[in-house]
DNA sequence: CATGAATGAGCCTTCATTCAT
DNA sequence: AATGAATGAAGGCTCATTCAT
């Protein structure tokens, strides 16, 4: 790599990470291409010469920051700790911030639009995310916390929304008091359900 | 009611009518009140005139359509049909498209704005929606179906969780297929969780 | 005058004393229609009915309101106190307010619209207005206090300038301290001129 | 002065030009920046990356062009010729058009908004006219045309007053005829007021 | 006659995007 | 390759004015 390359590289840092707590604290509609550029101190020219379009600047940014989250997923699921430990670290871990960025429906129109880039993300799920997943969930299942037979895709779909709506309860301000106990039910009726033991089974 | 209100409300119900069908398919800041009016075939002052603020139109046609909703639950919790069975059409009658219409990032600029209208979303939502849970909860509870040590906040929390999730799965297009059965298998794991049994208990 | 006329006549007057406050406040481009409707309690179209245009109401409120102004003039240049002293209180008296009434550069387009009502504002002017002035201006003249080369015209022109020009001074805040010695060093000026004596000559 | 820097002075030049000339002919209000964009040959949007506000445009176009008058009335101060002829040469140019730029009542709403330009306008009086015209009334007073005892604030009051209501006169269509005269006759009335003498004193 | 309701035109402003340098 | 400047299209909102009752 060089110099040149270094300070391009540089540069697209500096939009990714303006970009991505931009729409992070705003969303996608209610930040302007000139908020980025001033934020990351780059002409906004210069954002179009690198994505050509906002939309396309979303989807590299949000892949870009996806790599590194799933990177840090890998660590967890390959660590020493305790399958429910784990499914409670990456939930926390993903949690954070993952659902703001999804669900934007102003960047999903769900119609038309969605084809050039929507698809590169659907690729993306397909070929990164879902696979780890089924490796979490078939670990589940190996070590006895995943019934044998709920689908993959039910778990993994289970897992999903407890994912997503964590956030929601991470970030809700006014519940912030209790939210450790609170989580700690939570990953309980994730493995027993409403009528299940309320306690992890222990062998 | 005379002449007069008899047609501001057919108009106000062709405004809701257009408003939430747009707002439900593109997202609240990709829908422009030119558009709304154009469907509800009504001017754009006229929106004005009546909701002041495109915000405050959100506001109100979401109350609205929540009345209505309330209304249809209110009528399956006081039905005949069994707990696991109401608890199934809650979720799916509200899953329809609750979701998006909460969650849309733009609309709740989660800072100054959202005082005027937040306030008012809040209000009725612990003047009837929460009310409105408590009693489900509290008849899951007496008829075993929820365990008593659980805090009503969680339960909550929890069913709140599955029901804004199942929208997404409700809506997703790629397994509209075999939605039902796996409908079943998530009821399932709405009370029984990953570990526990595989059927309802039967009395 | 009937119970009818009686009802129409409390409407307008309501009406003027609405539109005057406001345009005082506001001027006249910043004042909608529906605001004066509000205030005067009445409804948009009854003030179209009355007046048919907004310039038209501006310009009848005007001359309502100048006629009670001259009103009181009228009194004070009949009355026994010294020419000076009539001076000094007429020019406070106008110089109230009519200033803002005029100069609203927004109504006065100096150009072609300005016809209809500017019109009627001016012939008010010659019928009532000058005759006034050419009144007080000739007992000036006759009591020595005003010299008898200055033509009318132009004395009028000096007497006005003084008079919208004080209103100015009356409505500074920030020159309010000391306002009264000023104003008296002001009329001096107005007699003696920047050169002439300091006080005015007794005799 | 590279290239960018010359075309933007040379647009920012047209739009002062355009808005000067509209906002003198139809107020404040009265004009939209479309208009101004047009007459200036650019596009809306331009003069907004400029200026910001229509406020902040005219605030700007304001002082650029005081900017440029002050400098012709220093001129005038720093001749040769004689103080009443000074005095009738800056009045006349300064009469041309400032009250209507600053009489505008829609432009000072006298409210809370006025604060961020009002401020900039009023500093820049503070900083700039103010202390011309302290010389100017000191150089009269040295010279024997203003008496002693009049303090500076009356002098410019009563000054700027002159200044101000010319302006009328010279523009109003009506008296367009005799101006020459009867200005002549104002100005002896300036020195002189209505009671005293006719001529100007010789030394 | 007076009113509640409705409207169409227009305004200020924003913003994704492109040009000329 | 990168930037400063410019733009056209669109959006939210206001308001003088007019219908239908």
């Amino acid at each position: 790599m060089n110099g040149y390359e270094r300070r391009k590289q540089k540069k697209m840092d500096q939009i990714y990470s303006a970009s991505l707590s931009l729409f992070l604290k705003h969303g996608f509609q209610k930040v302007s291409v000139q908020e980025i550029a001033k934020k990351a101190k780059v002409c906004p020219a210069t954002i179009y010469n690198y994505f050509g379009t906002k939309e396309k600047l979303y989807a590299d940014m949000l892949i870009d920051w996806m790599d590194k989250r799933l990177e840090l997923c890998e660590q967890i699921l390959a660590s020493e700790i305790a399958f429910q430990e784990k499914t409670k670290r990456i939930m926390l871990l993903e949690a954070k911030s993952v659902n703001v960025l999804f669900n934007d429906a102003a960047v999903m129109p769900l119609g038309a639009e969605m084809d050039e880039w929507g698809n590169q993300l659907q690729q993306y799920s397909e070929e990164k995310v879902i696979p780890f997943y089924m490796r979490f969930i078939a670990l589940g299942k190996k070590e006895g916390f995943i019934k044998q037979d709920i689908s993959e895709e039910t778990s993994m779909f289970y897992f999903n929304m407890y994912k997503n709506v964590l956030e929601r309860y991470v970030n809700a301000a006014s519940t912030q008091d209790h939210i450790e106990e609170n989580i700690d039910q939570l990953i309980n009726l994730f493995f027993f359900g409403l009528v299940g033991r309320s306690e992890p089974m222990k062998e």
